[in-house]
Parts: structure tokens; sequence; C-alpha cells
RNA sequence: GGGCGAAUAGCUCAGUUGGUAGAGCACCUGCUUUACACGCAGGGGGCCACAGGUUCGAGUCCUGUUUCGCCCACCA
């Protein structure tokens, strides 16, 4: 035995050095293959945002990535990853704004240039720490090519796109009600409005009337706005308030004379059928109040404070505490007629979970509509495939009733609107570049201070990492991508703005597949969350196991699109696997002494056939599976392929002819065979475990720099009368295995046995194998016969594969553990041939099944009829 | 209000076009078999949520119900 290599698998002292080799060599990129020819297959990450470390979502997403651009790679295309990284123009603004107020200053302090500042010093320091991480994942993206939403070329790219949609009208700027973030300081889109349910009241206030008596009786949840209220609005054809329609009310608190108006949107059945109209503070208001002439009147100002219009009493309140003294004042004039508890749900900011508030405010939006058109068109069409399918209609759904995408965002960090205000006339100039002045009248210009939604450079970054909109090389070939890989969380934020921006921009999709996995979870199902201090590092993973085994554990048998479950065992599954494997290998290592490469011919020997037939059953599959981009089901064919039949058959069958006393034409035939094995295995391996295949790869004879970029094993034969043969030995191997555990005979005890075979086929087969069989079942010998005239009495016996199997045992054996035990396997055998001759006594079934399905069951029948034959005869032989 | 997903062994999950219910972990019994105890061999364990329907045949297809989860939505 050679002494240097362990017993067990260290990823530490691996995983370093050969994502060195790779990186030094420049194997990620796709030049590292020679021959222009090949067919692009370019991936382009989902950039990682620059205010954090990899979590195990990412660890996910860009597992998946590397095994198909590995895969790919492997088959000869022109693999392309590109890299890259997000700027997150809120999250990161939240991060850094976080950080200056632990120095105990804020972005207003510092101003706008030394805030940049500090987020670009951020930027180098957290940006790289990702890219770190995503190495020790083993991804094999081309760093060469590495990118930034906020770089050189992406900022032209985003420039570019802004003005041409401006100058073709798709882009607009205007007073509308949005969502403001009074925490973040900024308007946020409706995607960044997160609904939650909240139990509250709904409060039922009486508004007199101003020209006569009687009142009105509105109901709210939120009473704070009705200081902004301008209108009380009820159904058309409600008969309640046929009569009100046109008249006045006095709104109470403020005394201000408020209309009644008629309008279909309001819902007769809800409350008392008539609303109160805020137009500055409701979206439907808005709307409304648009319609009938109602003007807005703000009362809650951007702080989330009432302003003065609320009135000398409550502004400057917060609106929380204006709710609290407003229900005060309200009740004490009597005008609080009822409140009852409700559950409705309010809109939170998605980054920092603050009540969000509908403002009218002036902003820049994308005019959706004409842009969507196109983007249901190629999803619809198939030209853009969602994977799993299901996706295809969220998508759809969304696309055809999106909303006009408000792009503006009161902050600092980000790409910056092209837009230039003249100070001394009203013309906005909108260009890529500033103007010198106003091309109007010549005054003075200035920028406006906002910057775009960070999703706005994400949208373009399929073709602007590519040099878009230059006409470069790699535009040219690597665009479009083929597939895009990402979580169902951002289809809205950021998959369907790709796909509308390239077919607008690029003029053609972005990407063919679109690959959607679900979250990871703690082991319970629960979100990770900081709250709950339920997350997984990856990093710790890969520290105490190694990245082979995270990226394992996180692929396989997972369904794709669905959420999964992170659990500690199942890395330790992985765990045992990258350990198997590494000892797989180290068992070759061990018995490739002496071997010389080349001069292979066809195996002869049935172990070596039958393995290789296997391997070309198990690449077809994978290959398949890969394709499918079901990657759960590969890793799990692999997985048991390897442990099961490789491991467990294959190296135990092959063991006798590797050993060092073994004759040498057999012993290199088996040498052969078992490098040949081992290199597939770990080329199939290698897209799901980089590392330790690329190790263990490099440990054996071989032509090629890295396992990398060594070809994806062709497509071969199988040899079924190999598998068939095998089959026979193992189920025989098994059933005689059975037979010495459940007889309690000691592992010590060399026993015979006897096999009586039911045709030639098998009599050869067994004889072929009997030294094979008696290895694999601890027996000293086996009797292969015809037949047998006499049945040994002080014997255990069993039926497998038709083969009467006889393990004589002496003294040894109990005969009423004996007896027991062959009754059960006749109960069992007797229950299955009922239920086989019920189904082939069925006229409608033996009529209507497919011929092969009944012979099948034909066959069946004659297999279960002859084993409890024989089981039967054996127990009346026995006296049962 | 609309849509989607899940329900299969104690746990986490597979189950391809309907044709004898599987894996890993856990559990039980053996085993210092010269690659691996992170291992080897053997074993037990399932009214496939419920009720109907289609079919010769349903975990799989259809309808309905229940429970859980998610997404969308302008429910004052």
């Amino acid at each position: 035995m050679t002494p240097e290599i362990p017993k067990v698998y260290d990823p530490q002292a691996v995983e370093e050095r050969w994502y060195r080799f790779w990186e030094e060599r420049g194997l990620f990129a796709p030049e590292a293959q020679d021959g222009n020819g090949r067919t692009a297959y370019t991936i382009v990450i989902p950039p990682p945002n620059i205010t954090g470390s990899l979590h195990i979502g990412h660890a996910l997403d860009n597992t998946i990535q590397d095994i198909l651009i590995r895969w790919r790679r492997m088959q000869g295309y022109a693999a392309l990853w590109v890299p890259g990284t997000d700027h997150a123009s809120i999250a990161t603004h939240t991060k850094i704004e976080e950080m200056l107020a632990e120095e105990g200053t804020s972005r207003w302090e510092l101003g706008r240039e030394r805030f940049l500042e500090r987020a670009w010093a951020w930027k180098d320091k957290y940006g790289s720490t990702i890219i770190n991480q995503l190495k020790r994942l083993g991804c094999s993206c081309d760093w060469s090519r590495e990118r930034f939403t906020l770089d050189e070329g992406c900022s032209a790219a985003v420039l570019d796109v802004f003005v041409r949609l401006y100058h073709e009208g798709l882009i607009y700027r205007g007073h509308y009600i949005t969502n403001w973030c009074p925490e973040c300081q900024t308007v946020i889109s409706d995607l960044e409005v997160e609904h939650q349910d909240i139990d509250s009241n709904l409060y039922y206030l009486q508004y007199p009337f101003a020209d006569g008596p009687g009142h009105m009786t509105v109901a709210t949840t939120r009473p704070e706005t009705m200081l902004g209220d301008t209108g009380v609005a009820v159904h058309p054809d409600d008969r309640r308030y046929k009569a009100c329609v046109g008249r006045t009310l006095l709104l109470p608190a403020t005394g201000r004379r408020i209309p009644v108006v008629a309008d279909t949107y309001v819902d007769p059945e809800f409350g008392t059928g008539a609303v109160k109209v805020t137009p500055a503070h409701d979206p439907n208001d808005f709307e409304l109040g648009r319609r009938h002439d109602l003007a807005p009147l703000q009362v809650i100002g951007k702080d989330g404070r009432m302003t003065e219009a609320a009135g000398p009493r409550y502004a400057g309140l917060d609106r929380l505490e204006c709710r609290v003294r407003l229900l005060e004042d309200l009740r004490a004039a009597g005008v609080l007629a009822k409140t009852e508890p409700i559950s409705h749900s309010v809109g939170h900011c998605y980054r920092c979970d603050t009540a969000v508030e509908p403002l009218i405010s002036e902003q820049w939006f994308v005019k959706m509509r004409p842009l969507a058109e196109s983007a249901i068109r190629v999803v619809k069409e198939g030209e853009i495939r969602f994977v799993p399918d299901r996706f295809t209609k969220v998508y759809l759904n969304w696309m055809e009733n999106v909303h006009d995408w408000c792009i503006s965002r009161q902050l600092w960090w980000g790409h910056r609107i092209p837009a230039y205000y003249c100070q001394e006339c009203d013309r906005v100039t909108v260009a890529a570049a500033r103007p010198d002045g106003c091309p109007g009248c010549g005054g003075a210009v200035a920028q406006d201070p906002d910057v775009l939604d960070t999703w706005f450079s994400s949208a373009l970054w399929p073709f602007s990492t590519l040099g878009w909109p230059g006409d470069t090389a790699d535009y040219r070939r690597y665009y479009p991508t083929s597939t895009l890989v990402t979580g169902y969380d951002i289809i809205f934020f950021w998959v369907a703005r790709m796909i509308f921006s390239a077919l607008k921009h690029t003029g053609t999709i972005p990407f063919r597949d679109v690959l959607i996995h679900g979250m990871v979870r703690d082991s319970q199902g629960r979100k990770m969350s900081k709250s709950l201090n339920n997350g997984v590092d990856p990093l710790d993973v890969i520290r105490e196991y190694g990245a082979d085994t995270l990226r394992f554990t996180l692929v396989t048998g997972n369904t794709p699109g669905n959420d999964l479950r992170f659990q500690w065992e199942r890395v330790q599954t992985g765990r045992n696997f990258a350990n198997k494997l590494w000892n797989a290998a180290r068992f070759a290592q061990l018995n490739l002494a002496g071997y010389e490469p080349g001069g292979e011919r066809a195996p002869a020997d049935l172990a070596d056939r039958w393995i290789i037939s296997r391997l070309e059953a198990v690449r077809a599959e994978v290959t398949a599976k890969l394709e499918q981009y079901d990657l759960g089901a590969a890793a799990s064919a692999l997985y048991s392929f390897a442990w099961d039949e490789f491991c467990d058959w294959y190296i135990e069958l092959a063991k006798p002819r590797l050993a060092a006393d073994a004759p040498a034409p057999a012993r290199s035939e088996a040498q052969a065979v078992l490098v040949q094995a081992l290199d597939a295995l770990l080329k199939l391996l290698h897209p799901f475990m980089p590392f330790l295949t690329e190790a263990l790869w490099q440990g054996l004879p071989h032509t090629g720099e890295s396992l990398m970029l060594a070809p994806w094993p062709p497509a071969g034969n199988r040899d079924l009368a190999a598998e068939g043969d095998m089959a026979l030995i193992m189920e025989v191997t098994r059933s005689l295995r059975n037979l010495r555990a459940e007889l309690n005979v000691p592992a010590g005890k060399q026993a015979s046995a006897i096999a009586v075979a039911p045709g030639p086929r098998e009599a050869r087969v067994l004889r072929e194998s009997a030294g094979r069989i008696t290895r694999l079942a601890a027996l000293s010998q086996l009797d292969v016969v015809e037949s047998l005239p006499v049945r040994p009495a002080q014997a255990g016996a069993a039926v497998a594969a038709g083969v009467e199997l006889f393990l004589p045992l002496r003294d040894l054996i109990d005969f009423d553990k004996e007896l027991a035990r062959l009754a059960k396997e006749l109960d069992q055998a007797s229950l299955e041939l009922a239920k086989v001759e019920e189904r082939l006594q069925n006229a409608g079934f033996t009529g209507r099944a497919p011929v092969e399905v009944v012979e099948k069951e034909r066959q069946r029948r004659t297999e279960l009829a002859d084993k409890r034959e024989k089981l039967a005869a054996r127990l009346t032989m026995l006296g049962g």
C-alpha cells in the first residue's frame, strides 16, 4: 500500500490548489480551447449585489450555472460564463447610510460627492469579497470578462438606452401618485412594495352636510388622511345616495367643504357605500379625483409627518401620532360612529420594511405597454422557454397586466438621470453627454439629481456585459446568451425587464432558456432570515466539508423550480459520497502498479463488459437529464451508479484480477478497464464536483491538461448480454447472502452452496461465474448442476431468478427457523401469483392491454408458479 | 378576489408517456472481507391527504374536498 494517499478525503488540501491551477492556466476563458467553429454556449451571471457576501441562495444559483457551463465546455462548446456584480443602488445606500450613522454622520452631512467616494470605496472592498467566494465555490467564470453594473461600459449602455427611449416617447416624466418610502427617502416602484396583511380597524366617520341637516357616513382604515379629503364618492346607481350626489359636506376637524360625487369605482357593498376621496394619498382616489376634478391636497409629507395643510393642530405630527389624536378629536366631536376590526393589506418597502406612503411626486417612468407586446410574443411563441414550464404563466400574467415602471430614485449611488434642466427657460434636455448650455436659450443647465432604479441597468446586463452598444466581437459571438439561471423571486424584477429591454434595444431575445430554481430554506422549511438566525453560511459548509460536497448537496435529488430544505444530514451524505469516490480512486491507485496505457482491446471479462455497458447507460441518462435541466436527477443517477454499481459490484468483482499476484494479461486488461471506467465516471461527475474529480483524474494516466477541458464521454453501445448475465449473478449472489444472514451463518464460516440451474443459459453463466459468486457471497464453493436427484435436507434453500439454491449447513441449521422462513417466502410468492393470475384471467386486461404488457405478465406468472412450486416442494420435503 | 405549488416510509424527498411503490438519513441484525466504519452485508417499515370519476389497470389522468406554503391584485 502506498502510504501517501490518505484514507479520508481532505477538501481543503485539494480545492485551493486546483482552482489556482485552472485560473493560472486561463482555462475558464473559452479561448482556452482552440477552434473557432465551435458553437457558443453563454451564461451571464445574475450579478450579486456588492452589499454582502455569498449566501446559500447564491451558492445554489451559481452551482447550477457552473454545472451547466462545465458540462457544455466538456461537450465542446465555446462556453463563456460572464461574471460581475451589481451596484445595487438602494440596497447599497441602506448599508452605507447605516455605516455613516454608526460614525455619527449622515449622507446629508457628507454631501453627494463625498458620499459617492465612500460608496466606491465600499464597492472596492465588498465587490471583491463576493468574487472570491464564488471562486471558493468552484465557479469557472471567465474573470477576464468581469463586469460591474456601474462600470464605464454598462453606464454607456444605460445612457444610450435612456436617451433613446426618451426620444421615442417611451420614457416620460410627470406628476403621479407613487410609493414613497419615508425611511429610504425615495420613491420605489410598485414591485418594490411588499404587501402585508395587517390587523387594523375600519373607522366609520360621519361627515355632516353643509347645505342642510343630516350627514353621510364613510368608512376608512386611514383616518388621518381625512384631513386631505377633497370629496366623497358613491356609486351612481346606489339608491340610498341618489339625492346626495352634488351636495356639499363639511369635513370634520377642518370645516372644509367637499362635494359628493358619483363614480362606478365605488363598491356599494363595502362599508357604507360612501368613500372618502383623498387624491393625494391613495392611488385609487388619485384617479377618481382626476375624473371629478377633485384637487389633491397633500397632508402627509415626505418625512411621514403631517404638513401645514393638515391644519395647525396636526401639522408636524407623525402620521401615526396624528391618527391617534385625530381619532380622539373625532370621538369627542361625536362623529366617530363606530370602529370595527378589519384585516387589510398595507404596502411596505422591500428594503427597509417601512410602511410605504402613497404620495404625488414628479418622477420618470417607462411606458410599458408598447414594450410588453413583443415580450409577451417571444415567450408565447416559445422563442424563450421557461423551465419549469409553469413559470411561463407567471411571467405572462404579469406582463399582460404590467403598469408603467417608475425608474427615478431620490438616491445618489447609481446611474444619474441624463436629463438637464435649463435654469432660464422650461426646456429639458436629455442627452448622453452634458450639454454646454440650454439648446434653446443658451442658459445654464442643471442635471436631474436623481438616479435610476438599480434594475434599469440590470435589465441591460445580458448585452451590456458583452460590449453593447458597441458592435464587439464578444457581442457578435456570444449574444444572445443561452441560459439564464435565477430564482423565481426575481422573474418580474429582472427576467421580465431583460426580455423587453433586449427585444427593444438589440432586436433579439437576451437568452434562449430561463432556468428557474427555488429558494433554499432551513430544515423546517422556513425562510432563512437574520431575525430567526437560521441562516446557513455556505462558507462554513465549504470550510468544514468542501465545496464539492456543498454543490452536490444543493443539487442532488431536487426537482427543478421547487424550494429545497437545507439539512446537515444531507451534507453528511454528500461528504460521504466524496469520500467514497476518493477511496475508489485510491483503490485504483493502489492497483495500477505496472500498468501501461495503450494497447487496450475490447474487454472480454464479464464484469468489465458489464461496467462499460452500465457506464454507457448512466452516461446517456446524465446527458439526457442535463439537457432537460434536471440536474437533481442527473446527480442522483451518478450517485447510485458510482456507489452501488461501480464500487459495490464492479470494484469487488475486479479485485481478484487486479491483485498483485494475478496473471499478467488478465491483470493489465482489468487495469485498463478500471482506468477507462474511472476516467469516464470522473468526467461525468466533474460538473457537479469539479475539485475532487480534477484531483483524482490528475492521478490517473491521461492525456490532456485538465479534466475541465476533457471531452464529455461520447455515446457508446450497451452490452445487454453482459447486463443480463450480471443481473443473474447479482440476484443469485444477493439470495445466497440473504440465506447466510437469515440463518445466522457466521462470517468466518466457509459454507458451500449448490445451484440448480433451470436451463442451459443459467448453467453456463453460473458455472463461468462460480468463482465470482463464491467470493462475493463468502462461500467456499458453488456447485452448479442442471438437475439434482436428491435435495439436501440439512440446508437452507431459496429460489432466485429461477435458480434453486441450497446452502447445506449440516448440524448448524435451525430447522424451525428455516421452515418459518420458507413458509414466509412461499406466502409472498403465492400472494403475488394470485394477483398476477387474477389480472390474466380478466378478459379486459388480456384483450385491451398492450401485448408486451400481457406477455410480461405471463412470463411473470410462469416464474412465480415455478418459484412457488419449488418452495412448496422444499417445505413438504422438510416436513413443514 | 385570481393564480400556482405541495400532501408518498419516523424525517427530507424521487417516482419520466397510467402497467409489481424507491433513495438518503434514522431504525434492527451481523461484520477489524488487504479502497473506504464518512465503510460492507442483510433486514423491518407505506389504505401514495380524503371522496368520487375515467380505465382491463390510477401514486400517476379528470372533478370535488381538506390542510400547508407561495405569488399576484387599485378589498376604502
